[in-house]
RNA sequence: CGGGGAGUGGCGCAGCCUGGUAGCGCAUCUGCUUUGGGAGCAGAGGGUCGCAGGUUCGAAUCCUGUCUCCCCGACCA
């Protein structure tokens, strides 16, 4: 497949890299494994498909949007639908990456469910009346009813009833990646709110109300290090609960101006360290709600000068149900005494997409993209000012083969194009650490190092340019 | 779904009111000169003016219909 691909991309028969070895760290491993990154060739800006554009477009309103456009990360193909270009596809990876690896970590199990689903199973929940036309309904050649799956409790209850008879069973986490798509009736914002998006969903289920509060508090840290590690603050706010109430509810917003809703808290919560193995109990006695839920509370116990109203980016929302798909879809097990029970659930979902804009709308600056460590599409950019100058392109040559052995992925910018294209085309894409070879520098046996956040530059020897980079990947 | 706006080379736009056979900037290609913050000169390629009807000698322009996209509001990961 990825040499038929290469066949159409390149006529030119000798080529220096071949793009087939120069595939990124796709995930052909369910776990994620850092060493799967280890000496993948740089990719060649020359080779790649990367277009960039000086000027915004005029349909993108927020920033995040028009800075994914100009940087070359995707394409809108229909409202609220975009096709992900290889430099967008990147970063939407490493974030699935990084939310699969912190499910694994909490003890949920991968599995993989289809984007399309059978209108019958929705009359099982008696949800596919009920659910009104955001649901994309269609049907087959066999006139069968279906849809474009908008969330999966339904099938996941199914393939958890046809697979599990004991309670020995469980509990059991389940979750999946997959595109998902909700007929907005207004798709704006990008990939923020578009109609078909990436998320991850997980479902648990438990054979008692305590046993569904641990899953559920597994899967509140597992978000609390995935956003953590993803170099986010995303604040756990209560949301709306569904019909066994407590606190069983939460959204985790991403504070930003140009978020969708409200959120109010407790202003102690902005000292809280999201990324501390103690939040979860930390958060515990804090007041945080979505503007829904605050609404509805009478004697609000934050005093009116620690109240906290901010704008939210909502990128994950998980809630415990109970029996609510369990007993409508006949979900049971037998338990020790021999009886019939019927489990209790609940789901868990991360926008893995809408993470994508979320996080260039929390990291940039007037140059373009800032992208965290974490999720960037390349690790460094590797800059030649003079890919004709012997000196800075055996300088360059050395500098790529250093970062590739150092297991860092690299954009090597080798166009024969003038240093101020670069710069800002470097600075557009954002990647976290930039490379500058230049004539003067080369001579000297050095390069330059900047650091895309503060801008930071200096020139050090190709040794220390090294040992800087690996100091934050480390970590 | 209510209200508004827009569809003209890849991107940003002008032209439309007052019909006469399409233009500007950026991008792309060629050559030369340049080369540390989106270069200069010279030349070149690229557009059924969203689509379908209609009016007219003639339609990007006027009329009708239709599709698509965007914005504001109500709703959602």
């Amino acid at each position: 497949m990825t040499r038929a691909l290469s066949s159409n991309w390149n006529m030119v028969p000798a080529i220096r890299r071949s793009p087939v070895a120069a595939a990124p760290q796709h995930r052909l491993s369910a776990a994620f494994v850092p060493e799967a990154r280890r000496s993948a060739p740089a990719m060649l800006f020359s080779r790649y498909l990367l277009p960039v554009m000086k000027e915004t477009p005029a349909d993108a309103q927020i920033v995040s949007h028009q800075l994914m456009l100009r940087a070359g990360l995707v394409r809108q193909t229909a409202a609220g639908i975009y096709a992900w270009l290889p430099l967008g596809l990147r970063v939407l990876n490493r974030i699935a990456d990084l939310v699969r690896r912190e499910q694994d970590r909490a003890g949920a199990i991968e599995l993989l469910m289809p984007t399309i689903q059978s209108a019958d199973l929705w009359r099982q929940s008696g949800r596919y009346d009920a659910y009104g036309p955001e649901m994309l309904r269609f049907q087959d050649r066999g006139g069968r009813e279906m849809l474009y799956g908008p969330t999966n409790e339904e099938m996941i209850t199914s393939i958890f009833r046809d697979c599990v008879r004991s309670y020995r069973d469980l509990p059991r986490t389940l979750y999946h990646i997959q595109w998902k798509f909700r007929d907005e009736v207004r798709p704006r914002f990008g990939v923020m709110r578009g109609r078909e998006f990436l998320m991850k969903d997980a479902y648990s289920f438990d054979l008692d109300a305590e046993g569904g509060r641990a899953s559920y508090d597994a899967q509140f840290t597992a978000y609390l290090r995935t956003f953590a590690a993803l170099g986010l603050r995303a604040v756990p706010v209560r949301a709306p609960t569904g019909p066994i109430g407590g606190d069983l509810s939460h959204e985790f917003h991403i504070l930003a101006d140009t978020g969708e809703s409200e959120v109010f808290y407790d202003s102690a919560l902005d000292a809280v360290d999201l990324a501390d193995a103690d939040a979860p109990a930390m958060l515990r006695g804090l007041y945080a709600m979505e503007a829904e839920e605050h609404a509805k509370v009478e004697n609000c116990p934050v005093p009116p000068e620690r109240l906290a109203s901010r704008r939210g980016i909502e990128v994950g929302h998980i809630f415990f149900f109970g029996t609510k798909y369990s007993h409508a879809m006949g979900l049971q097990v037998q338990a020790k005494d021999g009886t019939q029970v019927t489990p209790l659930m609940g789901s868990y979902g991360v926008g893995v997409s809408r993470l994508v804009g979320a996080i260039i709308e929390a990291s940039h600056d007037a140059g373009g993209i800032v992208w965290p460590d974490s999720v960037a599409p390349f690790d460094v950019g590797l800059i030649n000012l003079r890919p004709d100058d012997a000196l800075c392109a055996t300088a360059a040559a050395e500098a790529e083969a250093r970062l590739e052995a150092a297991g860092l992925s690299v954009l090597h910018d080798d166009r024969d194009a003038r240093g101020g294209e670069k710069f800002a085309t470097m600075d557009l894409i954002g990647l976290p650490w930039q490379i500058i070879i230049g004539p003067k520098a080369a001579a000297a046996g050095l390069v330059e190092l900047k650091r895309r956040a503060t801008g930071e530059r200096h020139e050090v020897s190709l040794d220390d340019a090294m040992a800087r980079l690996k100091g934050p990947r480390a970590a």
